[in-house]
DNA sequence: GAAGCTACCGGAGGGGTCTCCGTTTATCAA
DNA sequence: TTGATAAACGGAGACCCCTCCGGTAGCTTC
């Protein structure tokens, strides 16, 4: 991230950079609610050691999950190749709710990037994948022209909102179906 | 709420609850960052009491926008009577919007209300608004059977993660057809 | 090896939500 | 009036996120 030559990183900065990582990373490992303060204690470090290499919680996060959060990105072009368009999309909309439940860290990331918006060094990425799946489906003409990467985005933020506890999965799937019958392109039928 | 015979409530805890409120109204009225410390603060009374009267932020919101909450409650039957299905949910769909976005404590307490679920006072009634405009829909067979008014709520409350800064207006609407669209049922035409 | 520069550390502290519990006081009965 | 009593008060304090900045200690240079 930072190669250039402008200074090599020292090394107790890098050092404690990785432990936090680690710690982090088995704290956050399923469960969530694990305060930050909790984390830099377990790391041996202060507080603000950890602020500074990380702004924020969800920027802490990001780094844990950035593996899964690009294989999702890259999933969706593959799945456009390979599947006809409807597929795909309710296809990756299954496998990015499947993360989002598996892997805490992917759902809050995802959902922080409706918020924060162009900040986020994924939101970019992530709306790209989005746009791919829906071009190929605008191209087949199943899916309605124009649509807004953005606008899916927030309705798949929807997903991270749905207790687990009380139908979590047959309810994602319901909505999921919901959302991708709304981006379809009406049957052009006689009716108003 | 307890006019029961089990005992009259304190004067001054009365009096504390009413001023309690009518600072909160006031502070709360377009903003929302507002700590609740402040708001006990400026009502003369310690923090503690004011969590005896209302034991979360939430609980303090509705009661201040009881009435608005109910005004949608109630306007959905009246749609419903006074207008073609569709036409009706969308309006309502849009009404819900627009008080979201007037007054902040709206859109706090329905999103609030979609994690709570059945605790929430007013989470069954809002629930039953919106049944009654998915009903009166799939009677007439524009919009699907067995839709499940919960996974509606969930969709709406889509609405308050539009960033209201970058075309929060134009994003809703557009948004809430998308949902609107979603539910209908899809024309009986040939194909798969 | 010593010294200087500055990146980096780490925790105090500000502001938040909410809980707990010793203290006050409104109300009622005598 | 004067207790007695329990409801209500109110703030200290636990725990959270995050910022700020004086102190510390790597790295470089001589």
């Amino acid at each position: 991230m930072n190669a250039q030559h402008s200074k090599p990183t020292r090394r107790d900065a890098l050092d404690n950079r990785e432990r936090i990582l680690a710690v982090a990373r088995e704290a956050l490992a399923e469960a969530g609610g694990v305060s930050l303060t909790a984390i830099a204690k377990k790391a041996g470090v202060g507080i603000g050691t950890l602020y500074r290499h990380f702004p924020n919680r969800e920027s802490l996060i990001i780094e844990l999950y950035r593996h899964d959060i690009q294989h999702l990105i890259d999933l969706a072009p593959a799945l456009a190749e390979s599947h006809p368009p409807l597929q795909a999309l309710r296809q990756w909309f299954d496998e990015v709710a499947r993360y989002g439940r598996l892997k805490y860290g992917v759902a809050e990331v995802i959902h922080a990037a409706t918020d924060r918006g162009l900040d986020d060094e994924y939101y970019e990425p992530f709306l790209g994948a989005i746009a791919v799946l829906l071009d190929a489906g605008a191209a087949e003409g199943t899916l309605k022209d124009g649509l807004d990467p953005e606008d899916v985005l927030l309705q798949l933020s929807v997903l991270w909102r749905i207790d687990p506890a009380r139908g979590g999965d047959v309810r994602a799937a319901r909505i999921l179906d919901l959302i991708v019958d709304g981006l379809r392109r009406p049957r052009s039928g006689p009716a108003a």
